[in-house]
DNA sequence: ATTAGCACTATTCATTAATGAGTGCTAATA
DNA sequence: TATTAGCACTCATTAATGAATAGTGCTAAT
């Protein structure tokens, strides 16, 4: 064992962890040396990077301790070392002011907001197809949460003696139709009447509201509405059952293909599976959607295990009211962080704008 | 040159082209080892493979007469022998009885009839993903075209001072909604009028009709409804504004991707382009709606170089009253036609009865 | 504390040789 | 006359070898 400063006395309270300030530097530089170039970085390279400050001899030597202290590996020998998740998780939790979203890519994003008055899933494609295309990795977005938005309003249509059009428009602006099957035959009239009952009664209401107190709300109205009551609950537990199970639209997903890091691994396959049973992703893009900000899963840091080989950057999009879903990247570990944090943050920015100015509240 | 018999005499009426019968099926057997295979086949294999009827030697006299012919390449001199396209497309036209759909492959599509009473796009997307994961292969579905369906029904709502939702049923089961932005604050009973005006003018008719006949149709009723003019060739004409590009849904891109043809060659990035800008398929899937039956576009037959060592199995699906849209297999040339066909026409016969029996016809 | 120098290690790349699958041609055969 | 056996030849694939290279770790000098 050598005599060496192992970066835990001299941090003081700026410290990261067991780090002290140059091994701080030199980490940071083997990262965007990682991220830029996608190769081992070794130290006579490293030193070039920082000017000559330190001789490639030091810098050995700090490397060394970094990868005995977990943030990096070698994969040989003789090879230069190559960033952990540990030591991604560290640098992302060391940028402190984030880049300026660069003009060029506001300049490709403002299609989204040119979208107005189409229905929101188109809005979400569009979106995450520029994602995908200004990142050149795999974009996922979920579409809005029925359950937490609140309705601005129902509509009842007869379509065939047994068929009823439900559709629910959402404070959202999202519409969400669905066709029941009715045994009796109800006039339009009479679908009329119960249409302005339900609106009266549920408007404001959010879905998971209306859905567990449709029965009460209308026994304790029982008086006013007596004729329409038995068949009012029976037509408004079915058109607010929920039937969607929660929608995912993902582009991009041959853009990992080209990235070298997946291309020599055979992690493919894994990523493959990871789409294919969309609900690991699912998973992460809702729990994204309760606290604010970017989201950051590193490598290992996902639970399932498919993902383990990339990072996933996601930030939830709102309208005023509520917030509705979340849109991400899934990319490589070796991601460039600060432009893709920056760029997914800006994408949910304007998500959140153009859908706010179609919402109702 | 040698004097061989090569198949241009001795054909008779049931001949295909320049192949007699030997030949036919000498080539069959080539085709349908490489589709198992995967790798070029050689005399020896071969002439096991037929039950050793023909020794190794004749069959290199015949394979060279079929490579001479165009329908067999070489890799390079020692290796055997690849099918081209020509081949393929020989191969395709040569199957007079299709293959009975196993029991099995029914069983696992039968959830396309399950989601009844949901929109038309989860039953596309349904029966996307599953022939995707039956296949193997990546797998198309194009929405219902919106022109050629019929209005069954369109509705106008109040959804704020200055917008108006519009929710148009086809008769097809599909809905589209929309929202319009006006100038003038129309009370809902205004709507109602102009609803039920465009209701009894238009049901029945296509979308495009509708477009192109708005304004001489309410003209010549301007009698009747002299007030509502106005508005309702104002609302009207942006109601039915065609504002879908005619939409598609991708499922199993990366099984592509498992695929040996694709992981060897670095035709992979000419899927990505291919499926990047889906122009080129969607035209494809337009094509396929004219006629009836099972489409087949062999490697270089489609027009998008991208395609062109793909091949394309399409099928439209319909309601009772027209052609909707197409559903198809994108996979490699060499892919199990018999199976593929079969398979993406009983998956479009399935989705052709769910959705007709949703259809309001 | 830093660095220069050197021995050591592992990858990569090109070269070579051995192997094997498959063909084409020719001569023998049924 | 059509088929087949036999053989020389070709080319891809594989493994083995060695040179070049990039990088480390350690030690001794600064």
């Amino acid at each position: 064992m050598k005599i060496r400063v192992k970066g835990i006395e001299n941090q003081g309270a700026r410290g990261k962890m067991d780090l002290n300030e140059r091994s701080m530097v030199v980490l940071k530089s083997i990262i965007e040396n990682y991220i830029k170039i996608s190769e081992p970085v070794g130290s006579r390279t490293l030193s070039k990077a920082i000017g000559f400050k330190l001789s490639p001899a030091t810098i050995r030597n700090i490397m060394s301790d970094l990868a005995e202290s977990g943030y990096l590996i070698q994969t040989h020998t003789s090879a230069g070392r190559v960033p952990t998740d540990k030591a991604y998780r560290f640098y992302v939790d060391s940028i402190s002011k984030k880049p300026a979203v660069p003009e060029q890519i506001k300049q490709k994003l403002s299609p989204v907001s040119n979208v107005q008055g189409t229905p929101v899933e188109h809005i979400l494609s569009k979106a995450v197809h520029l994602l995908a295309e200004l990142t050149k990795f795999a974009c996922v977005v979920s579409t809005p949460k029925q359950s937490v938005s609140r309705l601005q309003r129902i509509e009842l249509i007869k379509i065939s003696e047994d068929r009823i059009l439900v559709i629910l428009v959402t404070k959202a602006g999202v519409v969400r139709d669905k066709i029941i099957f009715v045994k009796e035959n109800h006039s339009q009239e009479f679908l009329s009447s119960v249409t302005s009952f339900l609106n009266e009664e549920f408007k404001n209401h959010s879905m998971q509201e209306i859905r567990e107190g449709i029965h009460q709300s209308i026994v304790s109205d029982r008086h006013r509405y007596h004729d329409l009551l038995a068949h009012a609950v029976r037509l408004g537990k079915k058109a607010f059952e929920l039937n969607q199970p929660g929608e995912m639209f993902i582009e991009g997903q041959m853009n990992l293909l080209l990235d070298s890091h997946f291309h020599e691994q055979s992690s493919v396959k894994s990523l493959i599976d990871a789409f294919e049973q969309k609900t690991a992703i699912m998973k992460i893009l809702d729990e994204s959607m309760k606290n604010k900000g970017v989201h950051i899963h590193i490598g290992i840091e996902n639970d399932y295990e498919h993902l383990h080989k990339c990072s996933l950057i996601t930030a939830s999009y709102r309208n005023k009211q509520n917030v509705l879903g979340s849109i991400g990247v899934v990319g490589p570990t070796s991601m460039d962080y600060k432009r893709i944090i920056s760029t997914v943050e800006y994408t949910a920015k304007m998500l959140s704008k153009t859908i706010s100015e179609q919402s109702y509240d």
